[in-house]
DNA sequence: TAGTGGTCTAGACCACTAG
DNA sequence: TAGTGGTCTAGACCACTAG
């Protein structure tokens, strides 16, 4: 089907492998050997065994040969932000408050903070199917003198403000937990006295120097939390970002 | 510091990158540019591109250029199966119970079989820190005359034996949501009247028929469930399987 | 020592884009 | 029509592996 000679070859290999002639830790034949059973060049071998490779199918080791690669069948992707993952549909988001305060414990030790450092603390309710679904609560350092807060809250999606920024040097970092929530959680979302909730915390660290720039928590109705995640197809392992 | 050509490249376009002196969008100079630029062959720059292009931080129009990719960071990643994941850590797994019946509407539907259809129905129940966290139920299509069943149980992990065959062309699907447990998952795990539990479904599909092959409910007490996921860093993205 | 995969070159022809 | 990225070839030298 593919007019590609590379893509033939692939296609015939994955062939192989999905239909179990080659099993994991098999060794390929060695690339003048395909060359020879393909009746291509060097390159062009290269270039198949060079997308298998991506696709994580096989894996090499210098001086050796190609080897087939053991699927790691248990890693799933989802996506996950203040608007997708809600249910019902997320209709509108109000600002509850803004503050800058001294962090707590539990915020000093995400955010890496000292004692005389302050924290901006942003509060908002999310609002779908016409009542509150969940509470979100964003800290980060607060730097005096850099009154950029006002800019950043005219933004419908306060944390992607920052996160442009450093784009490309970025790792965020999930916990999804069940808890009883306290009091003041409880009125803010209409929660009954022994209703538990769904808290998703979310920290975005700057990966050239491992530093947190937020750390978020999400208050989530256990109604309104559904999360879907799935192994990624082989072919799609290189479309991740 | 590395000593190839093309990784020196790749490190100099990525600092071009993260810097910000490249952004999403942006073009990048043509391949003979670089060819120029960086004085080496066509290979060479086509392989630097082909390594950014995998980590997900350029793609390439034909006819056009190339173009910086903006990331994409909602995406998360974690890794979940029977035994990793809960707190405290599985110290035995129990089986309770191997049944064939008929299936329920709704394994009917997960499982897409016919009234007439039979599934295996194995209950198994997960202990650590002294009691049990988690029931396990396994669903997977009944065929008669082939009573594999009883070998399947050997081994440790049931859904990983059924899997093996199929590693290269398997797909899962997971979706966690909390609920009120019925009467009788409510004894088996010993709840109390009102306790919610997590509730963790897998699915498993062969990707060439797009045909379901099993069908796991997990019942996990509320506090046993802890889920960490983070998005890959950039290096990773071909790592994933 | 023979064989392996890793890197790199200099060339060629192609389909596609955009003025 | 000139320029772009996509495919492919035939060669070269290298470090590494394993008998």
């Amino acid at each position: 089907m593919p007019n590609a000679l590379y893509l033939s070859i692939v296609d015939d290999i994955k062939k192989k492998i999905v239909s179990g002639s080659l099993k994991p830790e098999d060794m390929l034949r060695s690339e003048s050997g395909l060359m020879k059973e393909y009746k291509v060049s060097r390159m062009t071998i290269r270039k198949s065994l060079s997308l298998l490779s991506n696709e994580g199918y096989i894996y090499s080791i210098p001086g050796k040969g190609n080897y087939i690669r053991k699927p790691d069948s248990d890693t799933y992707q989802f996506r996950f932000n203040e608007y997708d993952n809600l249910v019902p549909e997320v209709e509108e988001i109000k600002l509850l408050s803004v503050k800058i305060e001294r962090p707590s414990v539990n915020i000093m030790q995400q955010l890496l903070l000292h004692e005389e450092d302050q924290v901006v603390r942003i509060e908002r309710l999310i609002f779908g199917g016409g009542e509150a679904v969940a509470l979100e609560i964003i800290y980060t350092g607060y730097i005096p003198n850099m009154p950029i807060i006002e800019d950043k809250l005219s933004f419908a999606n306060f944390t992607k403000a920052i996160e442009l920024k450093h784009s490309f040097s970025l790792r965020k970092e999930l916990t999804i937990k069940f808890e009883l929530p306290d009091k003041e959680i409880r009125g803010k979302l209409n929660l009954k006295e022994h209703e538990n909730i769904c808290l998703v915390s979310r920290k975005t660290i700057k990966t050239d120097t491992e530093s947190p720039l937020t750390y978020s928590i999400f208050y989530i109705k256990k109604d309104s939390f559904v999360l879907t995640a799935k192994t990624p197809e082989h072919d799609e392992g290189k479309k991740i970002f």
